[in-house]
RNA sequence: CGGAGUGUAGCGCAGUCUGGUAGCGCACCUGGUUUGGGACCAGGGGGUCGAAGGUUCGAGUCCUUUCACUCCGACCA
């Protein structure tokens, strides 16, 4: 491609709503455009070859392991929707609009039930199971806030895959295929990554594991072991069990006036004792299906912090919020001396697993200025669950290192599923025995748009984008300094041609602007190598650059042709 | 959804307080000079000032309503 007809709109200055590296470098190399709607961008030239480029890396891989693409309809009956149920339950972020003859309609957010029909439609028998079809294609989320760029879009491009299957081992089994697969997908495109364990949201299913590319632009907070492997999403990490050194306060039951005493904090002061000993109890309204809500007070110990996802999950709500304090006092609850064993009738409590058989513990007594001191849980029936949030420093629980923070753009998710969807959709398959059967099913997704911000995110300099080889919009770039010198032209034409025969993909900068401009343009595309034609020519020499680092090597006229052919 | 802010040329902004000819930089077009780090000179094109209503002789500017976008938070495969 000749640059003088290349569409890419580069600019100087940096657009006012950009505030993350990719987002404005992707807009200032001319990668994409804004549309003005929130969070929609058209692709332009080269960020539409960007883009396909991570497409068929993606694609390539999956189609080595015997995933086949297909492409479903974006604009989808809400009829679907309203089989599975989550025609109601998916909230305003599902697009829903009405066709000329009044039906509904959604823009596809995912695609679980238009898979689940496609198959159901056509796989009858075990025999032709396993199978499983992807597609890469557009989605929409009418986000509440979208923001960054590609990063967190209202359309993008991903790759939703789903794997049917007539058991739930053979399930298991190309579950780890897929995360073998999207490892060597993600390495092949140069990034950097971690797998962690997953809270599996609003897709469902049992075990997920999310492909995190490590940025500290990330929006997501990981929890990982430098020791072993272990790594977890924040909303799902666990850790070892943890104790104290300090010993535990010696008290009888009993009831103590603490006024003033609101805080885990000033508890901890009032009565000299590790936090650790002290219950902390967070008051959240659940929220359930057709407007159903009721209070529940998760008890942890002061040491620890609420997991809002875990505590989500504990009770089975679709969201969690918090609770004024009137509410609180409505319902009998006294803000700052809450505590779970004096609850008031009708108000579930949820302990966390670290609070089982807790012995010499404080806690609210559910009275203005009053704590119980002396608590014992051991041997109590209630509902535990895992609501703590990990902390850096707490220790692994696969080998028992200090856990660290760190941040992620989360890039791929799967998730085994097992039957949720095929069992309302009524996706059943006979077995050996004749015997109709829900199918097992597994999911996988992939932000490919998403993807090329990771990849800025990852790869740039405070000059702009640097692609990675399998991402690069142009294998090299040739640019000739100063056209109006003949004999940098004719050599540059001559690579041009030479390299374009060999089927590299080729940029030739011969534009009339001068050696400044034509260097700041390389520097924001971000084209991994550069030759460059220049001054130096008369001595017989040009430059080879590397974009990472800028390196520059010189390299005499004689040897260049030879080098090139050798590199691409 | 809560808080804050912004809408003026393709992009980035000034002008609004104190009403009176629509401005600047980048980009674009023409001509010339220039060519190793975003050149220079001269000339030029491009605007329903987010929208609607109102006040006024006169509104980008004042008043009312409304829409959109952005940022922080909440939220979110």
């Amino acid at each position: 491609m000749r640059f003088s007809r290349l569409l890419v709109p580069t600019t100087k200055e940096t657009p006012n709503d950009a505030t993350l590296a990719s987002h404005i470098y992707l807009i200032r190399g001319g990668f994409i455009q804004s549309v003005g709607g929130s969070g929609l961008y058209n692709f332009l030239p080269l960020g539409k070859k960007v883009l396909d480029k991570v497409r068929a890396v993606v694609k390539e891989e999956l189609d080595k392991v015997g995933c086949q693409e297909v492409s479903l309809s974006f604009v989808t009956p809400a009829s679907l929707w309203k089989e599975s149920g989550r025609f109601e339950k998916y909230g305003k972020e599902l697009l829903r609009f009405k066709d000329r003859k009044n039906n509904d309609f959604i823009l596809g957010p995912t695609h679980e039930e238009m898979m689940v029909n496609l198959v159901r439609q056509t796989v009858k028998s075990y025999k032709q199971l396993p199978l499983n079809l992807y597609q890469i294609n557009l989605k929409f989320r009418d986000e509440i806030r979208p923001r960054f760029g590609l990063m967190r879009g209202r359309e993008f491009l991903m790759k939703d895959g789903y794997s049917f299957h007539a058991s739930s081992e053979d399930m298991k089994r190309e579950f780890d295929l897929m995360e073998t697969t999207y490892k060597k997908i993600f390495s092949r495109l140069g990034l950097e990554f971690r797998v962690v364990e997953a809270d599996s949201g609003a897709i469902g299913g049992s075990g997920s594991k999310e492909f995190m590319v490590l940025a500290d632009s990330g929006e997501d907070t990981i929890v990982v072991c430098d020791k072993c492997d272990y790594g977890a999403n924040i909303e799902a990490a666990v850790r070892k069990e943890k104790g104290c050194e300090v010993e535990a306060p010696e008290a009888i039951f009993s009831k103590f006036h603490t006024p003033d005493t609101k805080t885990i904090e000033a508890l901890s002061a009032f009565f000299h004792v590790d936090p650790y000993y002290l219950v902390k109890t967070v008051a959240k309204k659940a929220l359930y299906d057709e407007d159903r809500s009721e209070v529940v007070l998760f008890a942890l110990r002061g040491s620890d912090e609420l997991q809002e996802v875990k505590a989500c999950n504990a009770v089975n709500a679709n969201d969690l919020v918090d609770i004024t304090e009137e509410e609180l006092t409505e319902i009998g609850l006294v803000p700052g001396y809450m505590g779970p064993t004096t609850a008031p009738e009708g108000v579930k409590v949820v302990y966390d697993y670290n609070m089982k058989d807790a012995d010499s513990m404080i806690c609210g007594s559910n009275e203005e200025a009053y704590h119980l001191v002396g608590n014992s849980f051991k041997g109590v029936d209630a509902d535990f669950a895992d609501l703590v949030a990990v902390q850096e420093g707490d220790l692994c629980s696969c080998c028992g290192s200090p856990l660290r923070y760190t941040k992620g753009i989360e890039a791929g998710h799967i998730f085994q599923l097992g039957t949720q969807y095929s069992e309302p959709l009524g996706a059943t398959f006979l077995d050996e025995n004749g015997k109709a059967q829900p199918m097992v099913m597994g999911t996988y997704g992939i932000g490919v748009s998403r993807l090329l911000a990771a990849i800025i995110e990852q790869n740039h300099d405070d000059r702009g984008c640097i692609w990675t080889k399998e991402s690069a919009p142009f294998d090299l770039q040739i640019i000739v300094s100063n056209i109006k010198d003949e004999a940098q032209v004719t050599l540059g034409e001559k690579l041009y041609d030479s390299m374009l025969e060999k089927g590299v993909d080729v940029l030739l900068d011969e534009r009339k602007d001068r050696f400044g401009a034509k260097m700041k343009d390389y520097e924001l595309l971000g084209v991994p190598h550069a030759v460059v034609i220049g001054k130096k020519l008369a001595d017989g020499l040009v430059e080879f650059v590397t974009r990472k680092g800028m390196l520059k090597d010189e390299v005499s006229v004689d040897e260049i042709e030879t080098l090139l052919k050798e590199r691409f």
